[in-house]
RNA sequence: CGGGGUGUAGCGUAGCCCGGUAUCGCGUCUGCUUUGGGAGCAGAAGGUCGUCAGUUCGAAUCUGGCCACCCCGACCA
């Protein structure tokens, strides 16, 4: 292995594929856009699925489970939807391979073994889902139905990178089905709510909330809320989105109930999801040359010890003052590694644990254990303090909250320095080179969204939730607007 | 899917133009010395050269198909 990662100033896109690699998050697989997700890479993504299916609960949610196959029938029914996914569908035409008389040894699809009707490996799930609600529901006291799945879907993609966009990922996805329009578009809100407590508490990561332009709309929806955040280099990552579907999948499943006046209607309905895409966000959001640099929030270890030692007796008499605080640590629900792996010296376990971001280091030596203190580095400033060893425990229990705000207002600087407001067409062509969010006046149509996103790659991320209502004319076609946009490249 | 590139030991590579079964570094193993920022010395193991076919006495090397990955486009969470 060689030492250095490719630098983000040189190669950020380099840096980012080694950096997956190196600090042994994922590696690609024999599939075509499929990757091979390590246990390193894996305990983060438990850590996020644990605290958002809380969260999930904590709103009323519970988990169901919904088949990988869906009918093509049932998934042509709603138009939209299904023609948003139609070109990035994997299909399931055949149920069983024999042996080719041609080959031998090798297999082939039996042509005899034909499915009547083809399956679609789900990009999503809510053709399958709405055509069951439609047995679920026949009155408004089945309502509201609030279900949640975690599972993984199939988009078959051109161009694959590493959690930003395989074929194959992992994510939940929520359907919810509802009496009234208020309720459905309340719980759109609310889910953006919780995705975006979960970015910025948990991942650090400050997002925007806003309203996705009919361009960027989820296809099936009638309106969709998003979340966007800004990597190290500028540009844009959806980080998850909520829809609000109204009555369409209702509609193209026949699902209605009955009213308290007995009447008939449609169900209205919301969908929102996360993926591992959230890996691919915290990675670039935070990380630096040397590796990852994890919230300690979602870091698989809190604290690594490295004792430095020479010989036996060395190493007995720092474990014999280590273990009690390895225990007290434990017992303040920090995660601790002590690493006296003799094959390692010191100076390769600092780096291997900076390029897995493990947020804390401590280094005890002989040294320090006659001066009773330990030498304490962070992750994220990389500084390093000498601390007495007299109360370490709860020192680091809240220097670890200390470094969970540092880097969201890392992050949070970060976006408020690379944020402008830009007037004119050519401050746009000049500042959207350069990276950044522009906060743009726009006419509203999607001719000249189409327009700038075809001059200057940029598109519009969102309409911010929190826009300003001021007089201002669009930045490209001059025509009147009321607020502004956020425009960017994205991921 | 279009353009460009790559594939040789666990990882990174030389060799390919001009055919004769393979170079170097890191890592691994053994031993000794080491241990406060990626240790040193000595010895050793490890390769159907992505894959399938073709040309040839002989293919990592030449030809063709296929597969995978990377970069740039189009598409997208």
């Amino acid at each position: 292995m060689s030492k250095g990662l490719p630098k983000r100033s040189e190669n950020y896109s380099e840096w980012y594929n080694e950096l997956v690699k190196r600090a042994d998050l994922a590696e690609n697989s024999a599939v075509r856009g499929c990757m091979v997700i390590k246990p390193y890479g894996f305990s983060i993504w438990e850590k996020m699925q644990r605290a958002l299916d809380d969260m999930f609960k904590e709103t009323g949610h519970t988990n169901a489970y919904f088949p990988l196959f869906v009918p093509k029938s049932l998934f042509e029914a709603e138009e939209k939807n299904a023609e948003g996914f139609a070109k990035e569908c994997a299909v399931v035409t055949h149920y069983r391979l024999k042996s080719d008389p041609n080959n031998p040894g090798k297999l082939m699809v039996d042509p005899e073994a034909k499915l009547e009707e083809e399956l679609v490996v789900r990009p999503t799930s809510e053709a399958i889902i709405w055509n069951t609600y439609k047995n679920w529901i026949q009155s408004h006291r089945d309502l509201p139905i609030l279900i949640n799945q975690w599972a993984n879907v199939v988009r078959w993609e051109m161009r694959t990178r590493m959690f930003l966009r395989t074929a194959e990922f992992l994510w939940q996805e929520g359907h919810t089905a509802h009496a009234t329009e208020k309720e459905a578009m309340d719980e759109t809100k609310q889910m953006l709510d919780v995705y975006a407590t979960f970015v910025e508490e948990w991942m650090s990561v400050p997002v925007i909330k806003g309203f996705k332009t009919a361009n960027e709309r989820f296809a099936g929806a009638e309106e969709t809320l998003c979340i966007e955040a800004m990597m190290q280099d500028g540009k844009a990552l959806q980080a998850g989105t909520s829809h609000f579907l109204g009555q369409n999948f209702a509609k193209a499943f026949d699902v209605k109930f009955q009213n308290k006046e007995g009447k008939l209607e449609h169900v209205w309905g919301t969908s929102w999801g996360v993926s591992t895409r959230l890996m691919g966000a915290l990675i670039m959001a935070h990380s630096d040359d040397l590796g990852l640099v994890l919230p300690p929030k979602l870091a698989p270890i809190h604290v690594v010890i490295v004792p430095i030692y020479k010989g036996d007796e060395d190493l007995e008499a720092i474990k014999a003052v280590i273990m009690p605080i390895v225990k007290e640590l434990k017992s303040l629900g920090i995660t601790v590694k002590f690493d006296d792996n003799d094959a390692y010296r010191p100076g390769w376990k600092f780096a291997e644990y900076e390029l897995k971001g493990v947020p804390l280091r401590m280094a005890v030596g002989m040294r320090d254990l006659q001066n009773g203190v330990i030498e304490l580095a962070r992750r994220d400033t990389l500084t390093k303090e000498t601390r007495p060893i007299e109360g370490i425990a709860t020192y680091i229990k809240d220097l670890l909250d200390e470094i969970q705000t540092a880097i969201y207002q890392k992050a949070l600087n970060f976006r408020q320095e690379n944020m402008f407001k830009v007037d004119t067409w050519a401050a746009f062509e000049e500042q959207i080179e350069k990276g950044g969010f522009l906060l743009c006046h726009w006419d509203g149509t999607s001719e000249t969204e189409e327009k700038i996103k075809e001059l200057t790659k940029a598109t519009i991320r969102c309409i911010p939730l929190d826009a300003v209502e001021e007089e201002g004319v669009c930045v490209y076609s001059g025509k009147p607007s009321s607020k502004r946009v956020v425009f960017a490249r994205a991921y």
